[in-house]
RNA sequence: AGCGAGGUGGAGCAGUCUGGAGUGCUCGUCGGACUCAUAAUCCGGAGGUCGCGUGGUUCAAAUCCCGCCCUCGCUACCA
């Protein structure tokens, strides 16, 4: 039987710096959805890669003294390494400086010139000797280029250029017939209404440098932008017969040059069209764009390690807005989905089944926890993929409130405890697309099983031995807004006490076993040099010497307000030196320092060990 | 300026295209249940004139139309 093939691709990114949030977005998405359609049993094919030519590149790499290939080379490992700790499993990594994909934009440049739809003219805009750039007139501060304040040139440049004005009606056409094409729908008018307004033919080489593609039929040319960059996704295909793509997810910034210029070449060198281009928004970080200039851009290293957790970052792109809209990204926003959705909700559901059927097994019997999979597919065929999401987590819902209601820890009811361990199997299996870690795991804990549609079909197996072990996620505690200081744990807990004591009537922090007490590394170490932080009021960065063993450290601290610099330097206190690790105001913090401190914080006083070695343990 | 998106209980969002009792979700809050589970889970309550015009259409408007106010993003290679 002959599979459905299933093509789906990300754009090539500019690597011009090491990629972020918004790179992230769009790759675990196709990911996602790559990995839906597996489990749906097609013929699935996941490309992504780099746009590596370019003018901004050659400047780039001059600038740092590389040359333009070696200055990409050096970014590509970056790429590749940020989805492999994103759980992105592609095809292919295509870059435009691979020879099949050259060869075969100059093939398509010489069809394209063959039929007539490439013509030399003369390009004429206003250019900045300084830049060695054109800009055009809104770009400009009173007629003179922004960066040198000089009045900018008419030049004329000889270039060829694409007549895509001739592709106007065929466009619309196009939109017309099919409705899916420019995708979510109500991108579509705003597209139709500018192509309406009538298309410009394009530029597309320059003579002014030479990293790109040479035009096969005028070598003094190097193919321009788009169309070298669009044709990666014919290019990228390990066989023919997969073009034309299923689907080119984007950002809503390109949507123009997918939707008119990219089917217009298509047209003209006589391929077949992408079936569907669909446009995601953006993120904004605490309600603010992400910008390189304001130190806004999260990489994918910080992205992970707010929860330590790739699946929690993955599983919150895909839940926290619906896609195809702009959402805004918080490291609160994302810490409250992993504990609530998928520690508080998933793991919790998995914890407390495994745990009772450890001790009380499973009986086979027909399950009446059924999960309504053409409904989630549907929404997934549709890429509401935060819907999807929902709904399968109403499931889980469903088995928390089922596990309440028959209460298997007091009857032992083996087949309650069945039909939950086959709800989870399913749920697993649902999951695998957004979160496949995290599947994988739970797969384990159950002996295995396959993450394919079939396989929720499959009844599950008895004689299996089923593990509690391990939680699927840790809980991250997070820190109050006020008091980023090492002192935060304390206040958290006494808001905890205050509780307590209201609940009870007694003042205590709760019992811990002496194992628990034993998991702190706790050590003397001597400050060694303390600085400012910027913007940060009450935090100094504090280098330690923590001893042979463990040698230097550096923490944030909040004792700002109660001890001078000098006070620090040389002082010997009680380092924890295995707290999990945290940025403050951009400084990684390995540990704390031990205060004692007044209720309201008027006086604080470091913990003093005496005169012992550094790197001696506390106990 | 132009284009686009948004304004829904204390916070964040769905719901608006295809009008049908303010419906839903997450967090917070209050009360209860449970004690299998990572202080997790479950049930219930309080809390909103769905930005404004007490504008228009309609038997019926968060939803469609008009006007206004406010917020945010984009304007060409940063998703």
């Amino acid at each position: 039987m002959v599979k459905e093939k299933f093509y789906v691709t990300t754009p090539i990114y500019y690597p011009n710096d090491i990629p972020h949030i918004g790179h992230a977005y769009t790759t675990v998405i196709a990911d996602v959805v790559a990995r839906w359609n597996k489990l749906l049993g097609k013929d699935v094919y996941f490309l992504t890669g780099t746009d590596d030519h370019g003018k901004k590149i050659a400047d780039t790499a001059e600038a740092a003294g590389k040359s333009p290939m070696e200055f990409v080379d050096d970014l590509i490992p970056k790429f590749k390494d940020a989805w492999s700790k994103m759980g992105i499993e592609y095809d292919r990594f295509i870059r435009t400086t691979d020879k099949d994909h050259e060869k075969n934009v100059q093939s398509m440049l010489q069809k394209s010139y063959d039929n007539g739809d490439i013509y030399l003219g003369e390009y004429e805009g206003l250019y900045c000797i300084g830049c060695e750039q054109y800009y055009t007139e809104k770009d400009l501060e009173d007629g003179c280029c922004p960066i040198h304040k000089k009045p900018v040139e008419k030049v004329k440049e000889e270039t060829y250029f694409f007549r895509l004005s001739k592709y106007q009606d065929k466009l619309l056409e196009l939109y017309e017939k099919n409705l899916e094409f420019i995708s979510p729908p109500r991108r579509r008018q705003e597209i139709i209404n500018r192509v309406k307004e009538g298309l410009r033919d394009l530029s597309i080489s320059r003579t002014s440098f030479d990293w790109g593609v040479k035009l096969p039929f005028d070598k003094k040319h190097v193919c321009y932008v788009w169309f070298d960059a669009l044709f990666n996704y014919v290019s990228g295909v390990d066989d023919k017969s997969r073009w034309p793509a299923d689907i080119h997810l984007i950002g809503k910034d390109i949507i123009w040059f997918h939707t008119v210029y990219w089917p217009a070449f298509l047209m003209s060198v006589g391929e077949e069209l992408p079936k569907k281009v669909f446009a995601h928004g953006w993120w904004t970080f605490d309600n603010e764009k992400i910008s390189k200039s304001v130190g806004k851009v999260i990489n994918i290293d910080e992205l992970v390690a707010i929860t330590g957790n790739k699946d929690s970052a993955r599983y919150f792109l895909c839940r926290a807005t619906p896609f195809g809209d702009d959402g805004d990204f918080s490291e609160s926003a994302l810490v409250d989905r992993h504990n609530g959705e998928l520690l508080n909700k998933l793991g919790n559901l998995v914890s407390r089944t495994t745990g009772l059927i450890e001790k009380y097994g499973v009986e086979k019997c027909e399950s009446g926890l059924v999960v309504n999979f053409d409904s989630i597919n549907s929404l997934m065929q549709n890429l509401e993929i935060d819907k999807a999401l929902n709904e399968i987590f109403a499931f889980i819902d469903l088995c928390n409130e089922y596990i309440q209601e028959k209460k298997p820890w007091a009857t032992q009811d083996k087949k309650v405890l069945y039909e939950l361990a086959d709800a989870i199997k399913n749920i697993a299996i649902l999951l695998y697309p957004f979160i496949p870690s995290t599947s994988e795991k739970i797969a384990d804990k159950f002996g295995g099983f396959k993450f394919t549609k079939e396989g929720l079909n499959l009844p599950f197996d008895v004689n299996i031995e089923i593990k509690k072990g391990e939680g699927l996620f840790v809980r991250i505690e997070q820190e109050e807004p006020e008091a980023i200081s090492q002192k935060s744990g304390i206040k958290k807990k006494d808001k905890k006490v205050n509780k307590e004591k209201k609940a009870e009537g007694v003042m205590t922090l709760g019992e811990v076993t002496f194992e628990d007490f034993a998991k702190l590394d706790l050590r003397v170490a001597e400050i060694k040099e303390v600085e400012e932080i910027e913007d940060a009021d009450k935090l100094y960065k504090i280098s330690l010497d923590v001893g042979e063993n463990i040698g230097a450290r550096t923490v944030c601290a909040g004792i700002k307000k109660y001890y001078s610099k000098e006070d620090l330097i040389g002082r010997k206190i009680v380092y924890f030196a295995n707290l999990k690790p945290r940025k403050m105001k951009g400084v990684v913090s390995e540990g704390m320092l031990f205060a004692a401190s007044t209720e309201d914080d008027s006086q604080v006083s470091l913990i003093n060990p005496g005169e012992i070695a550094n790197g001696s343990q506390v106990s």
